[in-house]
DNA sequence: CGAATAGGGTTGCATTATGAAACCAATTTG
DNA sequence: CAAATTGGTTTCATAATGCAACCCTATTCG
């Protein structure tokens, strides 16, 4: 049967991997992040098939995650570009990016160097942080009001 | 055809991905961290079905983001547990729960309100941060020796 | 005690999604 | 002008998903 849909979904992070919760849609957005914009070159770095890379971008436009703009004089050529919201998925993507570098670090050992533009000092790992910035496991955490709406919620 | 898979790409979100990137195996860590431990209970509260939830379970224990451990006095009856790892997914799912609220906000207006156990104070929300603990923007930072790699990556 | 029920799965089958490759129209490039 | 690029769409084989129906082992209920 068709594949559960999570649009209506009460629960934000199910509507979340509604937009972005697919095998590609993610990697669409890093490379985006990473200056990616034109179709060919989202397609040569990833590996997509073409029909794939296509549903995904008009999806994610759909979902105004990126935005398609006219490049080039005369039309039919096009770059996609991240919108705030898409640049809002930073933190997941590098909060994925290094729970990767941790777990499964690639074989070279090479991990994230992210770097203060600024300072050019290295960033720290994301985390869930209290209001005195102190970074907060699971375990320090309760979840006010809303356990029992996110448990019934699926 | 096959889909792919990413286990050997060194792009770590590329690999993190392919251990809970789908549909549903993020949805289950995060209902494992609001306390769900059983077969059934994740079945009915995610409503998914019930050889999809023996796949995705088994495969999050063999990547070892679950524990299976046996409960009840005569076994036959399990339950599944974060491990370590799966506990550090925390920052991903609370940075996606917030990126939902913020862009797709429930019709109810809810939002994830996750408090400080210890001071009851709500959290922050998860960025990106810099040694200072300054918030930081995709365009605060810059990656250091690391965007060729990435862009070939795939 | 016997039957019903619950937990935790597995199997079959229909429906979708995915991937590779071919094909296409409009632009650029040589 | 011919050839290659760009951005797609179409076709077809294969893999994943969802539903329902079973199975087996406890436990509970009458």
């Amino acid at each position: 049967m068709a594949r559960k849909r999570f649009d209506d979904s009460n629960c934000s992070v199910a509507r979340a991997l509604n937009e972005v919760g697919d095998w590609w849609s993610l990697l669409i957005v890093l490379h985006a992040m990473y200056g990616t914009r034109r179709f060919v070159d989202f397609q040569q770095q990833l590996g997509i098939a073409k029909n794939i890379l296509c549903d995904r971008l008009s999806k994610l436009v759909d979902n105004e995650v990126l935005r398609k703009v006219e490049a080039g004089e005369h039309g039919s050529r096009f770059e996609y570009r991240l919108t705030e919201k898409g640049r809002d998925l930073f933190p997941v993507v590098v909060a994925l990016r290094q729970w990767g570098d941790k777990w499964n670090p690639a074989p070279d050992g090479k991990q994230l160097d992210l770097r203060d533009r600024a300072t050019g000092q290295p960033i720290q790992p994301v985390s869930v942080c209290n209001s005195d910035g102190e970074p907060l496991t699971i375990r320090d955490v309760l979840v006010a009001d809303d356990l029992k709406a996110a448990k019934d919620a699926g």
